[in-house]
DNA sequence: CGCATGCTGTTATAACATTACATTTTATAA
DNA sequence: TTATAAAATGTAATGTTATAACAGCATGCG
């Protein structure tokens, strides 16, 4: 499975070394936005300056970051101040795509494989909030099969497993 | 796969056609309370009124519930009236197994296998709101395979699938 | 009994999310 | 280019979900 790594961490970390790898993090921004505009543009989307600057600031902080903790980020920006601002952002970004909201933690982060149409599955660290997003296709396993049975038509699914991540176990057992 | 089922429904559905199959309400409810008192008896946990009564609620509902329609209804049979009632008996349920989150719904719903140690995995159907519960184990699939090879330790894990259950299908073609 | 522990209840507040409506911007057609 | 419709943004107000903190009570055990 292609595996991308987000850190939720304790709070802001703006460290190079994300997750286990350390990666060029401006770059990668600059990569993602570049083609979150571009698809924007090839499908007729709007994408917007707040939509633009909430994919921005998900992807800064590559971490699943909270409606509110978002809004606050606009704000700072220049944006609205008010709780739909950031809703209507958010919903944009996750309808196409751009983003994806981490049930458990009610909250959200930037897609780590953007063009791809993938369902998401995410590994979350109960100890350090690393959140890993791997790509799964929808309706696999044991309930997918289940769901034929029943007839169930699945189109959307939310597979998230909480846990302990390897770093931590490391230092848990130091 | 191993299935039941559930339903969230509009409002409440006292009906004892429940998901797709009849069955003897009353006795499963009897049923099922028995066995978790004699699973609390077992292992020394402390099966309290309120523990009892909203087991009970879930189980006579037989659909996924929010915390503060429990609330209610344990108001309603005479117990507190604020918010930490309800959660400090669901957290006691969902941790012992007798009943689980719906994250998606924010919602809690009765163990459909008990007695079983398993993860639970849903379908909910996003017309009727039937919530089906069918039994997994932890860390199948790509996921698990993911997991291992970044050295992630799984230890509870959320599926749950949105879509259209083969009754509401039906009735959209129709 | 006396003490520790855990359960219940209450108040208060935090965190997450939506409805409704006014205003502005953009796209499209006349 | 202007009229108009549709989409996006901003704000106020409110609704929903969840937790912290503390007091009193019940249960279990020396």
């Amino acid at each position: 499975m292609d595996l991308a790594i987000a850190n939720k961490g304790a709070k802001k970390t703006s460290s190079n070394n994300v997750g286990f790898e350390a990666h060029d993090h401006a770059a990668c921004l600059q990569n993602a936005l570049q083609a979150a505009e571009e698809r924007c543009a090839a499908e007729g989307l709007r994408f917007t300056p707040v939509r633009r600057k909430t994919l921005e600031i998900l992807l800064e902080e590559h971490r699943a970051l909270g409606a509110y903790d978002l809004l606050e980020s606009l704000h700072a920006a220049g944006f609205g101040s008010q709780p739909p601002v950031a809703y209507r952002a958010i919903d944009f970004l996750v309808k196409n795509g751009f983003a994806h909201k981490v049930e458990k933690l009610n909250a959200f982060i930037a897609c780590s494989h953007p063009g791809a149409s993938h369902s998401p599955a995410f590994m979350i660290c109960r100890t350090c909030d690393v959140v890993v997003e791997g790509v799964s296709g929808p309706a696999r396993g044991m309930i997918g099969k289940a769901a034929n049975e029943v007839g169930f038509k699945i189109e959307k699914s939310i597979i998230e497993v909480e846990g302990i991540c390897g770093s931590c176990a490391e230092q848990a057992n130091a």
